[in-house]
RNA sequence: GGGCGAUUAGCUCAGCCGGCUAGAGCGUCUCGCUUACACCGAGAAGGUCGCAGGUUCGAGUCCUGCAUCGCCCACCA
C-alpha cells in the first residue's frame, strides 16, 4: 500500500486528536478493504454474533450504541485473535411498532390505514422502511460497528419469510400451533390481540364498588323472577362489566353464603337471572366474599365459568365500547359506561359502598392503552413442548448466561410458560401462511365487505362468502376490500403460496392476520444464516457464539430463539447469552423519545467522537447492570483518546525521519531499569486484559489499559524517556524501541474498545517501525501475554524510584518550594544505593533535585532544617534552610507517625492472633510479616526524625 | 404475593473465587503555560463501604434479618 493512496494514514499528527477528521475516513478504509468479512482460519474456532435487529421505527438511541459497543468489542477482539469472525447486522420490521408510527404519520394527513386499504398502506410502510434502513446502517457505521454489511438481513426479506412459513407449517404439522377461541389481551387502540409479554402492568389507585344483587325468591306464572329483601353484595373494580355477569361465586367453605349456593339473583337493570355458585377461587377475605363472575372479560372468571359450566357473554366491541349485550349501555365507551352504570345503580339503590382500592391494570406496551381481556379466535403456539429442551440446554450448561443470575430468571419463566398468542390483527408483518378455500368452504367463511364506492361511513356488507358472491360481489372485490374469518373453515397451511385448494378450487383467501413480530425474531439466528436452506453459512456459523442483548427481552426474544432453534434444527442457537443493562440519562431516567429524555448517540459522536462514547459506555457499568450516561464521563473518554494521541505524537516525533526496530528478545540484563520495568508492566497488563476479556469483563479490561497508558506509560516511562534522549544525560541505549513497542501493545489492547483513534495512530506508527507485519491494526494479532518480559525485580526497584520522586515532590509542594527551582536532596538507601544511583538522572529531573546525594544512611545526610520522607527501602532528606518551619515539620511528622503506628498496630494484632497464624495461608502470613517490618522501619525512621527536631 | 438488583468519597461508578493501608473519573483546594498533551502536569483534602446480627484467623466482598430506591414476574375480583 502506498502512502498517498492510504486513506487511513494522516499526513502529520495534529496537536490534539480530532475524531471528526478521522472516523469516516478510517471506517471507509476498513470497509473498502473488506476487513469486516470473515477470514478463514482452520486453526481457530469460528466466532459469530447475530446483531439484535433494531426496529425500523426510527433512529438508533444510546441503548443501541451500547449493544454495538459490546458486540463490536467482542467481534474485534476475536478477529484479532485470528478467529474467523462474522457479525451479521439486520433490521426488524417490528410489526405493531412500525405500523403505529406510520399510522401516526398518516394521521397528520388526516388519514387512517383504512382510507388507504391494505395494499396501499403496506406500500407506505415500505417507503418508511426504505428511508430508515440506510439511516440505521449509517448510524452503526458512525459508531464503528465492524459488521459484515454484505450479510445484512431484514426480517421481511425472502429468506426470513420462508423461514417463518416453514416454522409455521412444521408447528402446525406437529400439532403445536392451533387456532382457538381463548381469552386474550386486546388493545382497543391498536385493535389487535397481544401476547402476555406485550402487556405491562401498572399500579393504579382505583375503587372497589359494592353492588347489591337481589336474590330471586320465586317466579310468577309467566316465569318472571320475583325478588324479595334478601340480596348478595358483590365487590368489583369494574362495575361496567356487570352486564356480562353470568353468576355470583362464593367460596363453598364460606359459612355466610353456603346455603345460598344454588339460588339465583337478578341483575339490576338488565334483569337477567343468574345463579349463585360455589368456587374455591373466591377469596373469603376479599371484599364481601362474593364475586361477580364475568367470564367474557376476566381470566379468573373465565376459569370459574369453565369449572362450573356457565355461559360466556361478550359485552364489548373491539374498540372497547359496549355491544348490544349491554342493553341500554350499548355503544358507550367502557369508561363512559362505568360512570353511567354507577349513577344508575346508585339511583336505583344497588350501589352499597365505595372504597378506595389500589389495583394493577394491564396496558399495551406499545401505546399504554388499558388492555381488555376478552374472548377471541386467535392462533396459539403450544409452548410447553418447546420449552423442555430449552430448559435442559441451560440446565446442563450448553448455554450459559452472563451474568449468571439471569439463568434463574430464564428458567423460572420457562418452567411456568403458557401458550403464546401469535396472531395479530395488523397489516404489517408476516401474514399467516394459512388459506381458506372459498370453493369448498364458502358457507363457512364470514366476510365483511366495504364497498369502496359507498364511502367510509357506509355500513359494511356482512355475510358468508357465498352469500356475498350471490349478491354479485366478485372474488377479486372481496380480496381487495374485505376482511374474513375462516374459523369454521379448514385451514390450508403451506410454505409456498398455493394456487389451488386440495380439491382443486382456485378461490383462496389468505388469513387476514399477521404474526407477532417476535415469531420471526425467534428464528433470527437461523434465518439470517439462510435457514430453512442448508447453506454453507448455516453450517459454518450455526450455532453462533454469543447472543448479546438487553436483559429486558430475555423472554420476548432470547427464550424464543432458544426454543425455536432447538425445535427447528435440534441445536442451540448460541452458547453464551451476554446481557447488558438499560442506559439511562444523567438523572437515572429511562431513555424515551416521547418524554424527551432520550440521548442521540450521534450527537455525542459528533461532539466527542465514537471512541469516547464507546469507552464511556463500556466502563460506566458492568454486565447486566443499568448505567447512567453522563456527559462528564464521555468527556473523560475523549480526554483519554487525546492522551493516547499525544503520547503517540511524542513517540512518533522522537523517531523523526528514521525508523525504529522493535525489541526482538528479552531485554538484556544490562538494559535500563525503566525499560525492564515498563516491559514487565505491559506484559502483566496483557495477561490481565486477556483474562478479563475472557470473562466478559470488558469494562474492567478497558479501565486497566487506561490506567496503564496514563498512569504508567505516559506519567513515568515517557517522562523518563525524555530525560534519556536529552543530550545532557550519559549516553545509553535509545528508549525508542521500547517506546514504540509499548505504545504498539497498548494500541492493540485498546483497539476493540477505541477502534478509530487506535487505528489512526497505528497507521502512523507502523510507518516508523521496520518490518511491520499486518497492514492494519484491525487485523493485527491481539496480545495474549507470551513475551517473557515479566520481571518482578525491575518492578520493585522502579517502584522505589517512583516513591522517591513522589516523596520529594510532596515535600516541595508542602513547603511551597517554587516549582521551577532545583533543590538539593539526599537519599539514604543502604541496600538500594545502586538502584537510586542508576536512576539519579530521572530523580533529578522529575523531582527537580540538583544535586542528588545518594548516601548509605540517614546519618550521612544533614539533620538540621530538613524534611524527611521515610520510604520502604529508602529515606529522602530534603534540606529546607529558609523554608523550614519547625512547628509545621513537627506536625507533619506527628501525623505520619500516628498513621504508621496505626498500621503497624493493626498488622501486629493480626500476626499475634494465634488463629491467623494457624489458619491463614503461608503466603498471606509472609506478606503480612513483610508489611509489619516495613511499617516498623518507617515508624522508627519517623520517630528518629521527630526526636532530632527537638 | 414471589423474585432480582442497587445502596462504597460532594456527584457518577469500579472493586469479578474473602487478605485493602478501599480505587477511578468528574468536582473541590494549592501550585504550574516544563518544546506529546491545559482535552495538560505536580501535590492535597475527602469514605466507620445503607443498618443490625452472624460465619471466619480475617468481611466492602459470604450468610440472615431490616430499611430505602429500582426492576421483573404474578388470576385476589
Amino acid at each position: 500500500m502506498t502512502q498517498q493512496a492510504d486513506p487511513a494514514r494522516p499526513s502529520e499528527m495534529a496537536k490534539s486528536y480530532d475524531p471528526r477528521a478521522t472516523e469516516d475516513r478510517v471506517y471507509r478504509f476498513w470497509e473498502t478493504r473488506g476487513y469486516f468479512k470473515p477470514r478463514p482460519n482452520d486453526a481457530r474456532p469460528p466466532f459469530c454474533i447475530i446483531m439484535p435487529p433494531p426496529n425500523v421505527t426510527g433512529e438508533l438511541h444510546v441503548g443501541h450504541a451500547l449493544t454495538d459497543t459490546v458486540e463490536d468489542i467482542l467481534i474485534r477482539w476475536h478477529r484479532m485473535l485470528g478467529d474467523p469472525t462474522l457479525w451479521v447486522p439486520g433490521v426488524d420490521h417490528a410489526g405493531i411498532a412500525t405500523q403505529n408510527v406510520v399510522e401516526k404519520q398518516l394521521a397528520k394527513e388526516g388519514l387512517t390505514r383504512h382510507d388507504l386499504g391494505r395494499e396501499e398502506f403496506e406500500r407506505r410502510v415500505w417507503q418508511w422502511v426504505d428511508r430508515y434502513r440506510p439511516i440505521i446502517a449509517n448510524q452503526h457505521r458512525r459508531l464503528g460497528a465492524s459488521a459484515d454489511w454484505s450479510s445484512e438481513v431484514f426480517t421481511l426479506d425472502e429468506t426470513p419469510q420462508r423461514a417463518v412459513r416453514t416454522l409455521f407449517k412444521k408447528l402446525h404439522d406437529d400439532g403445536l400451533i392451533y387456532r382457538g377461541e381463548r381469552m386474550i389481551n386486546w388493545c382497543p387502540r391498536c385493535r389487535t390481540a397481544l401476547s402476555d409479554l406485550e402487556v405491562e402492568h401498572e399500579d393504579q389507585p382505583g375503587n372497589l364498588w359494592h353492588i347489591r344483587y337481589p336474590i330471586v325468591d320465586g317466579h310468577d306464572a309467566e316465569g318472571r323472577p320475583h325478588v324479595g329483601e334478601d340480596s348478595m353484595v358483590v365487590a368489583t373494580t369494574r362495575p361496567e362489566t356487570f352486564v356480562g355477569d353470568v353468576a355470583v361465586a362464593v367460596n363453598p367453605a364460606d359459612e355466610r353464603y353456603r346455603d345460598r349456593i344454588g339460588r339465583t339473583v337478578l341483575l339490576p337493570v338488565i334483569q337477567r337471572e343468574i345463579p349463585i355458585v360455589g368456587d374455591e377461587a373466591t377469596e373469603m377475605e376479599f371484599g364481601t366474599g362474593a364475586l361477580k363472575v364475568t367470564p367474557g372479560h376476566d381470566p379468573v372468571d373465565f376459569e370459574i365459568a369453565q369449572r362450573v359450566g356457565l355461559p360466556i357473554i361478550n359485552v364489548m366491541n373491539l374498540d372497547a365500547t359496549l355491544n348490544t349485550e349491554a342493553g341500554p349501555y350499548a355503544g358507550m365507551d367502557r369508561y363512559e359506561a362505568r360512570q353511567v352504570i354507577l349513577r344508575d345503580l346508585e339511583e336505583l339503590g344497588y350501589l352499597v359502598k365505595v372504597e378506595p382500592h389500589d389495583m394493577t391494570i394491564g396496558v399495551c406496551s406499545r401505546c399504554h392503552t388499558v388492555v381488555e381481556p376478552l374472548m377471541s379466535w386467535q392462533w396459539f403456539v403450544n409452548q410447553r413442548a418447546l420449552a423442555q429442551p430449552a430448559i435442559d440446554a441451560v440446565r446442563d450448561g450448553r448455554i450459559t448466561f452472563v451474568p449468571e443470575r439471569f439463568e434463574r430468571i430464564y428458567l423460572n419463566w420457562m418452567e411456568n410458560i403458557r401458550d403464546w398468542c401469535v396472531s395479530r390483527q395488523l397489516w404489517w408483518g408476516h401474514r399467516i401462511p394459512v388459506w381458506y378455500s372459498a370453493d369448498d368452504d364458502g358457507d363457512r367463511i364470514a366476510v365483511t365487505y366495504r364497498d369502496p364506492a359507498a364511502g367510509s361511513n357506509a355500513a359494511p356488507i356482512t355475510g358468508t362468502y357465498n352469500e356475498l358472491r350471490a349478491q354479485g360481489i366478485t372474488h377479486e372485490q372481496i380480496l381487495a376490500h374485505a376482511t374474513w374469518s375462516g374459523v369454521e373453515a379448514t385451514p390450508i397451511v403451506a410454505i409456498e403460496t398455493p394456487e389451488r385448494s386440495p380439491s382443486g378450487g382456485g378461490h383462496l383467501l389468505q388469513e387476514n392476520d399477521v404474526l407477532d413480530t417476535w415469531f420471526s425474531s425467534g428464528l433470527w439466528p437461523l434465518s439470517t444464516l439462510g435457514w430453512p436452506d442448508d447453506t454453507p453459512a448455516l453450517r459454518t456459523w450455526y450455532p453462533t457464539s454469543v447472543m448479546e442483548t438487553g436483559y429486558d427481552i430475555i423472554f420476548l426474544w432470547v427464550a424464543r430463539m432458544i426454543m425455536l432453534g432447538l425445535y427447528n434444527v435440534g441445536q442451540i442457537p448460541y452458547s453464551v447469552v451476554y446481557l447488558h443493562g438499560t442506559v439511562r440519562n444523567e438523572h437515572g431516567q429511562r431513555m424515551s423519545k416521547s418524554l424527551g429524555t432520550g440521548i442521540d448517540p450521534l450527537e455525542i459522536v459528533e461532539q466527542y467522537g465514537a471512541d469516547a462514547l464507546r469507552y464511556t459506555l463500556i466502563t460506566s457499568s458492568g454486565p447486566g447492570n443499568d448505567l447512567r450516561l453522563s456527559e462528564q464521563r464521555v468527556e473523560a473518554g475523549r480526554n483519554f483518546a487525546n492522551k493516547l494521541w499525544n503520547a503517540a505524537r511524542f513517540v512518533i516525533s522522537m523517531i523523526g525521519e528514521g525508523t525504529v526496530r522493535l525489541p526482538e528478545a528479552l531485554p538484556p540484563a544490562g538494559s535500563p531499569l525503566e525499560d525492564r520495568w515498563i516491559l514487565s508492566r505491559v506484559e502483566g497488563l496483557v495477561r490481565s486484559v486477556d483474562e478479563q476479556m475472557g470473562k466478559f469483563e470488558l469494562g474492567e479490561a478497558a479501565r486497566q489499559v487506561y490506567e496503564f497508558v496514563w498512569g504508567e506509560f505516559a506519567d513515568w516511562y515517557i517522562e523518563i524517556a525524555k530525560v534519556r534522549v536529552r543530550a545532557d544525560v550519559p549516553s545509553g541505549p535509545s528508549p525508542l524501541p521500547v517506546l514504540a513497542y509499548v505504545l504498539e501493545r497498548c494500541l492493540r489492547l485498546l483497539h476493540p474498545v477505541m477502534p478509530f483513534v487506535t487505528e489512526e495512530i497505528w497507521q502512523a506508527l507502523a510507518a516508523k517501525i521496520e518490518d511491520t507485519e499486518p497492514e492494519a491494526l484491525i487485523v493485527a494479532p491481539y496480545p495474549r501475554g507470551e513475551s517473557g518480559y515479566a520481571d518482578a525485580g525491575a518492578e520493585r526497584e522502579m517502584a522505589l524510584i517512583i516513591d522517591v520522586v513522589r516523596a520529594v515532590r510532596n515535600i516541595r509542594a508542602e513547603k511551597k518550594v517554587e516549582p521551577a527551582r532545583f533543590i538539593e536532596a539526599y537519599v539514604a538507601a543502604d541496600g538500594a544505593r545502586g538502584v537510586i544511583e542508576a536512576g539519579r538522572a530521572y530523580v533529578e529531573t522529575l523531582a527537580r533535585v540538583r544535586p542528588l546525594h545518594v548516601v548509605a544512611s540517614v546519618a550521612d545526610a544533614p539533620r538540621n532544617q530538613v524534611a524527611k520522607a521515610v520510604l520502604e527501602g529508602a529515606t529522602a532528606v530534603v534540606p529546607l534552610a529558609g523554608l523550614f518551619d519547625l512547628d509545621a515539620e513537627r506536625g507533619r511528622l506527628s501525623k505520619l507517625i500516628a498513621e504508621a503506628e496505626a498500621e503497624a498496630g493493626r498488622i501486629a494484632a493480626k500476626l499475634d492472633n494465634a488463629g491467623f497464624r494457624a489458619k491463614a495461608p503461608a503466603k498471606i502470613i509472609a506478606t503480612e510479616e513483610e508489611r509489619l517490618a516495613a511499617a516498623r522501619t518507617r515508624l522508627d525512621g519517623l520517630r528518629a526524625t521527630l526526636d532530632e527536631l527537638a
